[in-house]
RNA sequence: GGGAGUGUACCAGAGUGGCCAAAUGGGGCAGACUGUAACUCUGCUGGGAAACCUUCGGUGGUUCGAAUCCAUCCGCUCCCA
């Protein structure tokens, strides 16, 4: 079984903890929650680091509780935002929510074992709250002092510093998350908190609670904030999150967000993201030491194969493999159709094949609405100019070329290509 | 309630009557080099083939001409009460 906190040391995924975690840990089953907000339709990769975190403690034996933010999600957690921020609808944070449960459910174990994962709704806590109640029983316990005291709270109270001000709605955000701490410490005796390290400020209202209140002792343990190697935001690629949800984020585009990582920040990402063990990644490591394209390949393929499927994962990487190889049209050529049928599923984009019967000029094919390849004539014709564009894998270098029916492959698709990385195959069907 | 500021493109931020589609930096995209990496260098970064059109919180004015002046409204911040 997995020593929890020295599986967190060697992967550098231990930020900062409490004293004294080590030693309850080690005496027995404990119960540790991480709290989820609904903001979004669907996990993404940084969630994940999260789910990983609980699916370790999982497997060292501890009980995982999974605590939805039905409550907090409707006020918005201050941490790590400069700026107030929007709230969202009820609705559309239920409808969050119930997508993220489903999701979870791939990644932990929530049917078997004495140590099998709760779900939990904060909402619960709340729901029948008055006001009153609220301020006695939750408010009461921090001063304003204390809470002005944190972190994500003084960079927006200090306005010298360029803070811009923040709500009270959000400023009460750790109120609730602290007695969220407390309530689950009542009804199942969690004991523990993870997160981020944006979260510590949080986490330790919540055992502040659980002290004052009823006189209990909790503790904190948060991961570092996965960064990339030049210090900016892990996760996002040029079409912005990476979500779980393959309708969001594509497997083929998931598998190539690993592929397109850069070297530096391989190691990290291998010991954040990879089930496999210590001694299994150091000889991985060892092995492909002076080969990092074979490393990302490995952990691509594990990530994809876990959190979307085994078929997901072989079409992501025959559709890489054709897509990415060198050669012209007629490599193009023979495809299969049913392969093409294949990689339009992963990279295609429909368009009316009415459009073809004059020919129609290529900027204006590129720039077509429904194409999405460029969002105006000008960026189509600029990216031509400069050399970017393929078109069955040859570059176009007249800008007023134009596109007709002789140019389809097997009478369907056309390949085209902007810059190395971004390959879209337009399917007229 | 009183007072002082402030609002410019994805972000930060200059511009204070024409030379402004708007400096500069960051970010983004692309090209060269490579390995679908990084570094470096180069180009592009509102729309339009162009004439020209739309944009500097909103509206309405002044003017031959407004991001720039005036009025008014809205948002944000700070100070006093």
């Amino acid at each position: 079984m997995l020593n929890f906190i020295e599986e967190l040391k060697w992967r550098g995924m231990l930020h900062q903890s409490m004293p004294g975690v080590e030693e309850v840990l080690s005496a027995g089953k404990c119960v540790g929650y991480i709290g989820f907000d609904p903001t979004a339709p669907s996990l993404t990769i940084g969630n994940y680091v999260q789910l990983m975190l609980l699916s370790m403690f999982q497997r060292a034996g501890h009980q995982p509780i999974v605590l939805m933010g039905g409550a907090t999600g409707r006020i918005g957690d201050p941490s790590g935002k400069d700026k107030e921020r929007e709230l969202k609808s009820y609705e559309e944070l239920d409808a969050n929510l119930a997508f993220q449960v489903e999701q979870m459910k791939k990644f932990l174990n929530f049917e078997t074992g004495d140590n099998r994962a709760l779900l939990v709704n904060n909402y619960d806590f709340y729901k029948d709250m008055n006001v009153l109640d609220f301020l006695r029983n939750v408010g009461k316990t921090l001063t304003v002092n204390y809470m002005q005291s944190k972190d994500s709270v003084k960079k927006r109270i200090n306005v010298e510093e360029g803070g811009e001000g923040m709500s009270f709605t959000e400023f009460s955000y750790q109120l609730l998350q602290g007695y969220d701490f407390q309530c689950l410490y009542d009804r199942y005796n969690c004991i523990i908190q993870m997160g981020g390290s944006d979260q510590w400020g949080n986490i330790t209202s919540g055992t502040e609670f659980i002290r004052r209140n009823v006189g209990g002792k909790a503790y904190a343990i948060t991961t570092p904030l996965l960064t990339k190697y030049d210090g900016t935001k892990f996760g996002k690629s040029e079409q912005g999150n990476i979500w779980l949800d393959p309708k969001m984020t594509s497997p083929y585009r998931f598998y190539q967000f690993w592929i397109n990582s850069a070297d530096a920040d391989l190691p990290k990402y291998f010991r954040y993201f990879s089930m496999k063990s210590r001694e299994e990644i150091e000889a991985l490591e060892a092995e492909y030491a002076g080969n990092p394209n074979q490393l990302k390949k490995i952990l691509a393929e594990e990530l994809t194969r876990r959190i979307h499927s085994d078929e997901d994962f072989e079409s992501a990487f025959e559709v890489t493999s054709i897509v990415f190889a060198k050669g012209d049209r007629s490599m193009l050529e023979k495809i299969r159709p049913a392969q093409f049928e294949e990689i339009a599923e992963s990279i295609g984009i429909r368009l009316s094949r009415q459009i073809l019967s004059e020919g129609v000029g290529i900027v204006q094919l590129l720039a077509a609405e429904g194409a999405q390849v460029f969002s105006s004539n000008s960026e189509a014709r600029k990216a031509i100019i400069n050399n970017a564009v393929s078109l069955n894998k040859s570059k176009v270098n007249n800008h007023e070329l134009m596109v007709t029916a002789a140019d389809l492959i097997h009478d369907r698709y056309m390949f085209i290509e902007n810059g190395k990385t971004k390959k879209i195959v337009l399917d007229f069907s």
